[in-house]
DNA sequence: CCGGGTTCAGTGATAAAGTCACACAGGCAG
DNA sequence: CTGCCTGTGTGACTTTATCACTGAACCCGG
């Protein structure tokens, strides 16, 4: 059965409305929920595992704007169901996940009827606005060498101290390109904070940049 | 008096309490109207003039994020209205301006009782998501030189052929820093597409880069 | 177990962009 | 006229991106 916290906040009668016009299915990872272009058919819901939304710029290189997890909403999807353009991202199931889509009638019958969905729709949304604004600050500002570095430690704060990922993702999560990840990766083996292996990173001691100020 | 497209979309008792409750005020240019850290108090509307929209990384460097201008909604507050965290960037006048401020409360009342207004303010939603995403895609992608010629032909599209303008501030604008932007522009004065002056910036034959491709 | 294809990773050379440090020019106030 | 402040130009150097390859690790069919 569906369950995620914004239909908690729904009063009886609505929510067993809204259970009744929803069915969660489940996703295998790789698995790509939507892509680029694509008219979007209704407001998903993440109800568990994890999900990354990337995009892919006019040069071909990708970026992953942001990740959803259990409890989630794709707020992206509301932007194209409300304006009826497509999708200017795509999106793909990482950890195997399950979501449930409000069809566009429902949502626009809780929107009008539940103030607790709405408040939740637009905290949900301010969440992502700050997320992308971060993630402009990060992209324009800071070092690749820092990026890649935080990237790492913030896996390894999740208990992950064994990453399977290649190169060439870890490019994608950062926006750059493979060959700059592997020399920084490099770098960072000389230093002796990671060990390095064919699809595999291991953090060893990781810490701040030994920083030049 | 506040005129703005949302508010028209308004039933006559509804749009009639949504004017009393609201009173627009004058800004001049380079009044900042909120930045980074506050709280904010309400959700605007542009009524008229230009607003832009930058943040400052850590850094110390800043960046453009967007523009708002008549008819906008600075969809931005809306996420520290419903998170209650402060802004997390600024916003400056550029031409003068003018908007009002739908209290916490209208805006509450507005969004439960005028389908059309939650509509205005979705769809203003997804257009703020996308440029977000457009900007990102931008400057992680692709190159500076391109990226200056197209701000500066985008003016040229709007009529304006002088611009007043110093290589800081277009520094900013481009998420950059001021030497890069002097050195291409100084480059294309070389190829005879920009004229320079102190603070000046004057269109004569700008097109697209001759591409490497 | 071997051979051959595919995916990953490493690296040199070069171009683009960012950083640091400083020189100098234009315009304005006293 | 003389400073002074802001804006611009530029050299030297670092970091990042791009291009073009090389070789290593893995996968699979025979």
């Amino acid at each position: 059965m569906a369950r995620h916290s914004i239909l908690d906040t729904l009063h009886d009668s609505l929510r067993k409305d809204a259970l009744e016009g929803l069915q969660a299915m489940r996703f295998p990872p790789g698995q790509v929920l939507f892509s680029a272009g694509e008219h979007c058919r209704g407001l998903p819901l993440v109800l568990d595992g994890s999900i990354k939304v990337q995009m892919t710029g006019a040069s071909g290189h990708s970026i992953v704007l942001y990740r959803m997890s259990a409890d989630d909403i794709c707020t992206l999807s509301i932007g194209c169901l409300m304006t009826g353009r497509g999708y200017r991202a795509e999106a793909i199931v990482e950890e195997e996940a399950e979501a449930a889509i409000i069809p566009r009638g429902l949502f626009d019958r809780l929107m009008d009827q539940s103030a607790e969905f709405r408040l939740g729709i637009m905290e949900s949304y301010g969440r992502r606005l700050d997320d992308l604004m971060l993630l402009v600050e990060e992209v324009a500002f800071h070092r690749m060498d820092e990026r890649l570095a935080e990237w790492l430690q913030a896996r390894a704060a999740d208990g992950q101290s064994v990453l399977n990922i290649t190169h060439q993702e870890l490019a994608v999560e950062l926006g750059t390109a493979r060959e700059v990840v592997s020399r920084l990766l490099k770098e960072l083996e000389r230093r002796g904070q990671v060990r390095l292996a064919r699809g595999r990173v291991e953090l060893t001691g990781l810490r701040k940049t030994a920083s030049p100020a």
